[in-house]
DNA sequence: TATTGTTATACTCTATAACTATA
DNA sequence: TATAGTTATAGAGTATAACAATA
Protein backbone atom coordinates (compact mmCIF):
# COMPACT_ATOMS: atom_id res chain seq x y z
CA UNK A 1 0.00 0.00 0.00
CA UNK A 2 1.47 3.20 -1.06
CA UNK A 3 -0.11 6.42 0.41
CA UNK A 4 -1.61 9.28 -2.07
CA UNK A 5 0.44 12.06 -1.28
CA UNK A 6 -1.80 15.22 -1.35
CA UNK A 7 -0.09 17.27 -3.99
CA UNK A 8 -2.23 20.15 -4.71
CA UNK A 9 -1.53 22.36 -1.25
CA UNK A 10 2.35 20.31 0.10
CA UNK A 11 4.89 21.21 -2.40
CA UNK A 12 6.29 18.64 -4.64
CA UNK A 13 8.56 15.86 -4.14
CA UNK A 14 11.29 16.70 -7.12
CA UNK A 15 12.47 12.85 -7.98
CA UNK A 16 15.06 14.59 -10.23
CA UNK A 17 16.95 16.90 -7.95
CA UNK A 18 19.44 13.96 -7.33
CA UNK A 19 20.33 13.40 -10.95
CA UNK A 20 23.43 14.83 -12.33
CA UNK A 21 21.77 15.10 -16.13
CA UNK A 22 18.45 16.88 -14.70
CA UNK A 23 20.36 19.29 -12.83
CA UNK A 24 23.15 19.88 -15.68
CA UNK A 25 20.20 20.51 -18.05
CA UNK A 26 18.65 23.42 -15.38
CA UNK A 27 21.95 25.25 -14.64
CA UNK A 28 22.65 25.16 -18.50
CA UNK A 29 19.11 26.35 -19.69
CA UNK A 30 19.39 29.42 -16.45
CA UNK A 31 22.95 30.24 -17.99
CA UNK A 32 21.58 30.22 -21.67
CA UNK A 33 18.62 32.31 -21.05
CA UNK A 34 20.49 34.89 -18.93
CA UNK A 35 22.81 34.83 -22.27
CA UNK A 36 20.33 35.64 -24.53
CA UNK A 37 18.83 38.24 -22.42
CA UNK A 38 22.59 40.32 -22.07
CA UNK A 39 22.82 39.75 -26.26
CA UNK A 40 19.37 41.02 -27.24
CA UNK A 41 20.89 44.66 -27.49
CA UNK A 42 23.15 43.37 -30.24
CA UNK A 43 20.68 41.06 -31.77
CA UNK A 44 22.99 37.61 -31.99
CA UNK A 45 21.67 34.90 -30.43
CA UNK A 46 24.41 33.23 -27.79
CA UNK A 47 25.03 30.29 -31.08
CA UNK A 48 26.34 33.50 -33.07
CA UNK A 49 28.40 34.92 -30.52
CA UNK A 50 30.48 31.81 -30.02
CA UNK A 51 30.72 31.37 -33.56
CA UNK A 52 31.68 35.12 -33.81
CA UNK A 53 34.33 33.96 -30.95
CA UNK A 54 35.13 30.87 -32.81
CA UNK A 55 36.02 32.93 -36.10
CA UNK A 56 37.73 35.76 -33.77
CA UNK A 57 39.71 33.10 -32.72
CA UNK A 58 40.61 31.23 -35.75
CA UNK A 59 40.96 33.39 -38.62
CA UNK A 60 40.46 31.75 -42.04
CA UNK A 61 38.79 28.39 -40.62
CA UNK A 62 36.06 26.79 -42.55
CA UNK A 63 32.34 26.48 -41.49
CA UNK A 64 33.55 22.62 -41.08
CA UNK A 65 35.93 23.43 -38.90
CA UNK A 66 33.50 25.02 -36.49
CA UNK A 67 30.90 22.84 -36.55
CA UNK A 68 33.59 19.89 -35.38
CA UNK A 69 34.85 22.32 -32.17
CA UNK A 70 31.01 23.76 -31.83
CA UNK A 71 28.88 19.99 -31.79
CA UNK A 72 27.12 21.34 -34.37
CA UNK A 73 26.05 19.45 -37.66
CA UNK A 74 27.61 20.30 -40.62
CA UNK A 75 24.17 21.24 -42.14
CA UNK A 76 22.96 23.57 -39.78
CA UNK A 77 26.56 25.83 -39.69
CA UNK A 78 24.71 26.91 -43.06
CA UNK A 79 21.40 29.23 -41.54
CA UNK A 80 24.43 30.72 -39.04
CA UNK A 81 27.18 31.94 -41.38
CA UNK A 82 24.42 33.28 -43.79
CA UNK A 83 22.33 35.39 -41.49
CA UNK A 84 26.32 36.55 -39.67
CA UNK A 85 26.77 37.19 -43.28
CA UNK A 86 23.59 39.22 -44.05
CA UNK A 87 24.77 40.67 -41.06
CA UNK A 88 28.03 41.71 -42.52
CA UNK A 89 29.41 40.54 -39.45
CA UNK A 90 31.54 37.94 -41.43
CA UNK A 91 33.30 37.41 -44.80
CA UNK A 92 33.65 34.35 -46.80
CA UNK A 93 36.90 33.71 -49.01
CA UNK A 94 37.09 30.92 -51.48
CA UNK A 95 40.26 28.90 -50.54
CA UNK A 96 40.12 25.90 -53.18
CA UNK A 97 37.01 25.34 -55.44
CA UNK A 98 35.08 23.77 -52.05
CA UNK A 99 35.83 25.38 -48.88
CA UNK A 100 36.25 28.93 -47.76
CA UNK A 101 38.02 30.78 -45.19
CA UNK A 102 35.89 32.92 -42.75
CA UNK A 103 36.57 35.62 -41.09
CA UNK A 104 35.30 38.81 -39.15
CA UNK A 105 34.79 42.15 -40.98
CA UNK A 106 35.71 45.22 -39.51
CA UNK A 107 31.76 45.15 -37.86
CA UNK A 108 32.32 41.76 -36.96
CA UNK A 109 35.50 42.50 -34.93
CA UNK A 110 33.97 45.49 -33.11
CA UNK A 111 30.63 43.07 -32.29
CA UNK A 112 33.18 40.09 -31.39
CA UNK A 113 34.65 42.40 -29.10
CA UNK A 114 31.29 43.87 -27.45
CA UNK A 115 30.01 40.43 -27.40
CA UNK A 116 33.13 39.09 -25.36
CA UNK A 117 32.56 42.04 -22.90
CA UNK A 118 28.65 41.13 -22.65
CA UNK A 119 29.55 37.05 -21.66
CA UNK A 120 32.60 38.13 -19.33
CA UNK A 121 29.94 40.08 -17.61
CA UNK A 122 27.12 37.79 -17.81
CA UNK A 123 30.00 34.93 -16.83
CA UNK A 124 31.44 37.08 -13.66
CA UNK A 125 27.44 37.22 -12.62
CA UNK A 126 26.82 33.20 -11.90
CA UNK A 127 30.69 33.17 -11.17
CA UNK A 128 29.55 35.61 -8.05
CA UNK A 129 26.61 32.87 -7.01
CA UNK A 130 29.30 30.31 -6.78
CA UNK A 131 31.79 32.14 -4.04
CA UNK A 132 33.28 29.61 -1.72
CA UNK A 133 32.64 26.64 -4.37
CA UNK A 134 36.01 25.84 -6.52
CA UNK A 135 35.10 27.20 -10.13
CA UNK A 136 38.25 25.41 -11.73
CA UNK A 137 37.04 22.17 -10.19
CA UNK A 138 33.45 22.71 -11.63
CA UNK A 139 35.28 23.11 -15.21
CA UNK A 140 37.45 19.99 -15.14
CA UNK A 141 34.54 18.70 -14.14
CA UNK A 142 32.31 19.23 -16.86
CA UNK A 143 35.04 18.71 -19.15
CA UNK A 144 34.99 14.95 -18.20
CA UNK A 145 31.45 14.85 -19.08
CA UNK A 146 31.70 16.34 -22.41
CA UNK A 147 31.98 13.90 -25.50
CA UNK A 148 32.83 14.78 -28.90
CA UNK A 149 29.67 15.03 -31.41
CA UNK A 150 30.31 12.48 -34.33
CA UNK A 151 28.80 14.06 -37.54
CA UNK B 1 49.72 43.47 -35.78
CA UNK B 2 47.75 40.47 -35.63
CA UNK B 3 49.26 37.04 -37.04
CA UNK B 4 46.37 35.04 -39.00
CA UNK B 5 46.77 31.56 -37.97
CA UNK B 6 46.67 28.92 -40.33
CA UNK B 7 43.33 27.55 -39.03
CA UNK B 8 42.40 24.64 -41.58
CA UNK B 9 45.68 22.45 -40.66
CA UNK B 10 46.35 22.97 -37.09
CA UNK B 11 43.26 22.22 -34.50
CA UNK B 12 41.33 25.28 -33.97
CA UNK B 13 41.51 27.29 -30.65
CA UNK B 14 39.11 26.89 -28.47
CA UNK B 15 37.85 30.24 -27.35
CA UNK B 16 34.87 28.66 -25.31
CA UNK B 17 36.71 25.99 -23.56
CA UNK B 18 36.84 28.67 -20.46
CA UNK B 19 32.92 29.52 -19.83
CA UNK B 20 31.13 27.86 -17.70
CA UNK B 21 27.96 28.88 -19.40
CA UNK B 22 29.42 26.37 -22.49
CA UNK B 23 31.04 24.02 -20.74
CA UNK B 24 27.38 23.37 -18.82
CA UNK B 25 25.64 23.21 -22.24
CA UNK B 26 28.35 20.78 -23.92
CA UNK B 27 27.84 18.36 -20.73
CA UNK B 28 23.94 18.80 -20.94
CA UNK B 29 23.68 17.89 -24.59
CA UNK B 30 26.30 14.85 -24.22
CA UNK B 31 23.97 13.80 -21.25
CA UNK B 32 20.56 14.45 -22.63
CA UNK B 33 21.67 12.64 -26.11
CA UNK B 34 22.97 9.60 -23.87
CA UNK B 35 19.63 9.42 -22.12
CA UNK B 36 17.34 9.52 -25.11
CA UNK B 37 19.03 6.93 -26.51
CA UNK B 38 19.03 4.59 -23.49
CA UNK B 39 15.47 5.48 -23.37
CA UNK B 40 14.42 4.96 -27.06
CA UNK B 41 13.29 1.20 -26.39
CA UNK B 42 10.58 2.26 -24.08
CA UNK B 43 9.42 4.89 -26.69
CA UNK B 44 9.66 8.00 -24.26
CA UNK B 45 11.92 11.32 -24.90
CA UNK B 46 13.50 12.24 -21.46
CA UNK B 47 11.40 14.99 -20.95
CA UNK B 48 8.53 12.41 -21.14
CA UNK B 49 10.70 10.27 -19.03
CA UNK B 50 11.21 13.28 -16.14
CA UNK B 51 7.16 13.48 -16.41
CA UNK B 52 6.74 10.35 -15.84
CA UNK B 53 9.25 10.00 -12.65
CA UNK B 54 7.19 13.55 -10.85
CA UNK B 55 3.74 12.04 -11.64
CA UNK B 56 5.22 8.61 -9.85
CA UNK B 57 6.61 10.95 -7.00
CA UNK B 58 2.74 12.98 -6.91
CA UNK B 59 0.38 10.94 -7.82
CA UNK B 60 -2.65 13.50 -8.24
CA UNK B 61 -0.49 16.35 -9.11
CA UNK B 62 -1.51 18.83 -11.65
CA UNK B 63 -0.39 20.08 -14.88
CA UNK B 64 0.88 23.11 -13.77
CA UNK B 65 2.23 21.68 -10.79
CA UNK B 66 4.78 19.62 -12.79
CA UNK B 67 5.31 22.87 -15.03
CA UNK B 68 6.20 24.97 -12.07
CA UNK B 69 8.88 22.37 -10.60
CA UNK B 70 10.42 21.18 -14.24
CA UNK B 71 10.17 25.29 -15.30
CA UNK B 72 8.24 24.31 -18.72
CA UNK B 73 5.67 26.46 -20.11
CA UNK B 74 2.41 25.31 -19.17
CA UNK B 75 1.28 25.40 -22.71
CA UNK B 76 3.52 23.27 -23.27
CA UNK B 77 2.35 20.61 -20.73
CA UNK B 78 -0.58 20.20 -22.85
CA UNK B 79 0.87 17.60 -25.62
CA UNK B 80 3.53 16.32 -23.45
CA UNK B 81 0.34 15.33 -21.25
CA UNK B 82 -1.97 14.50 -24.60
CA UNK B 83 1.03 11.92 -25.79
CA UNK B 84 1.61 10.08 -22.12
CA UNK B 85 -2.29 9.74 -22.18
CA UNK B 86 -2.79 8.41 -24.94
CA UNK B 87 0.26 5.90 -24.70
CA UNK B 88 -1.93 4.67 -21.71
CA UNK B 89 0.88 5.90 -18.77
CA UNK B 90 -1.15 8.40 -17.25
CA UNK B 91 -4.57 9.08 -16.49
CA UNK B 92 -6.44 12.26 -15.63
CA UNK B 93 -9.62 12.56 -13.40
CA UNK B 94 -11.39 15.71 -12.78
CA UNK B 95 -10.67 17.60 -9.42
CA UNK B 96 -12.80 20.45 -9.35
CA UNK B 97 -14.07 22.03 -12.65
CA UNK B 98 -10.72 23.41 -13.68
CA UNK B 99 -7.80 21.33 -12.76
CA UNK B 100 -7.29 17.26 -12.97
CA UNK B 101 -5.56 15.28 -10.89
CA UNK B 102 -2.65 12.59 -13.04
CA UNK B 103 -1.69 9.24 -11.81
CA UNK B 104 0.12 6.79 -13.42
CA UNK B 105 -1.65 3.74 -14.61
CA UNK B 106 -0.74 0.04 -14.15
CA UNK B 107 1.29 0.72 -17.35
CA UNK B 108 2.50 3.78 -16.37
CA UNK B 109 4.02 2.19 -13.37
CA UNK B 110 5.84 -0.17 -15.47
CA UNK B 111 7.01 2.31 -17.23
CA UNK B 112 8.20 4.19 -14.47
CA UNK B 113 10.05 1.17 -12.95
CA UNK B 114 12.09 0.91 -16.44
CA UNK B 115 12.87 4.28 -17.20
CA UNK B 116 13.98 5.07 -13.49
CA UNK B 117 16.10 1.91 -13.93
CA UNK B 118 17.60 3.19 -16.94
CA UNK B 119 18.24 6.40 -15.23
CA UNK B 120 19.77 4.93 -12.71
CA UNK B 121 22.24 3.16 -15.11
CA UNK B 122 22.22 6.22 -17.27
CA UNK B 123 23.56 8.30 -14.47
CA UNK B 124 25.89 5.81 -12.44
CA UNK B 125 27.55 5.34 -16.19
CA UNK B 126 28.33 8.92 -15.97
CA UNK B 127 29.49 9.03 -12.18
CA UNK B 128 32.29 6.09 -12.93
CA UNK B 129 33.69 8.79 -15.84
CA UNK B 130 34.14 11.41 -13.00
CA UNK B 131 35.93 9.03 -10.24
CA UNK B 132 38.42 10.97 -8.22
CA UNK B 133 35.95 14.33 -7.99
CA UNK B 134 33.17 15.14 -5.11
CA UNK B 135 30.13 14.68 -7.07
CA UNK B 136 28.06 15.68 -4.51
CA UNK B 137 29.99 18.87 -4.66
CA UNK B 138 29.26 19.49 -8.13
CA UNK B 139 25.82 18.51 -7.87
CA UNK B 140 25.61 21.39 -4.73
CA UNK B 141 27.09 23.90 -6.99
CA UNK B 142 24.44 23.34 -10.23
CA UNK B 143 21.39 23.79 -7.92
CA UNK B 144 23.04 27.10 -6.96
CA UNK B 145 22.91 28.43 -10.54
CA UNK B 146 19.81 26.89 -10.96
CA UNK B 147 16.94 29.56 -11.47
CA UNK B 148 13.02 29.25 -11.24
CA UNK B 149 11.41 29.98 -14.40
CA UNK B 150 8.90 32.79 -13.99
CA UNK B 151 5.57 31.65 -16.53
C1' DT C 1 36.81 7.76 -51.63
C1' DA C 2 36.32 11.05 -48.20
C1' DT C 3 35.27 15.83 -47.41
C1' DT C 4 32.87 20.46 -48.02
C1' DG C 5 29.04 22.90 -48.62
C1' DT C 6 24.41 22.79 -49.57
C1' DT C 7 19.13 21.87 -49.93
C1' DA C 8 15.15 20.08 -48.11
C1' DT C 9 12.69 18.39 -44.48
C1' DA C 10 10.89 17.10 -40.02
C1' DC C 11 10.65 16.92 -35.21
C1' DT C 12 11.20 18.75 -30.74
C1' DC C 13 11.49 22.46 -27.54
C1' DT C 14 10.42 26.85 -26.39
C1' DA C 15 7.86 31.27 -26.14
C1' DT C 16 3.83 34.39 -26.58
C1' DA C 17 -0.72 35.80 -26.79
C1' DA C 18 -5.33 35.04 -26.24
C1' DC C 19 -9.36 32.56 -24.85
C1' DT C 20 -12.51 29.81 -21.61
C1' DA C 21 -13.83 28.43 -17.29
C1' DT C 22 -13.31 28.05 -12.65
C1' DA C 23 -11.74 29.33 -7.71
C1' DT D 1 -8.73 38.86 -9.71
C1' DA D 2 -5.73 35.03 -10.05
C1' DT D 3 -5.32 30.34 -11.61
C1' DA D 4 -5.86 26.01 -14.79
C1' DG D 5 -6.15 24.33 -19.01
C1' DT D 6 -6.16 25.00 -23.67
C1' DT D 7 -5.41 26.64 -28.65
C1' DA D 8 -2.77 28.56 -32.08
C1' DT D 9 1.37 30.02 -33.67
C1' DA D 10 6.13 31.22 -34.38
C1' DG D 11 10.91 30.67 -33.73
C1' DA D 12 14.92 28.21 -32.48
C1' DG D 13 17.71 23.94 -32.33
C1' DT D 14 18.62 19.61 -33.97
C1' DA D 15 18.49 15.41 -36.92
C1' DT D 16 18.62 12.83 -41.45
C1' DA D 17 19.13 12.00 -46.19
C1' DA D 18 20.65 13.25 -50.42
C1' DC D 19 23.23 15.78 -53.87
C1' DA D 20 27.14 18.36 -56.38
C1' DA D 21 31.74 19.69 -56.50
C1' DT D 22 36.25 18.99 -55.10
C1' DA D 23 40.47 17.00 -52.86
Amino acid sequence: MTMDTPASSAPLADPMAHRLGYLLRRASSTMMADLGGALTPFGVSPVEATVLAVIGANPGCTQSDIARLLGIKRANMVPIIARLGAEGLVEKTPMNGRSSALRLTAAGESSHRAVEETMDRHEARFEAMLAGHDIAELRATLMLIIQPQED
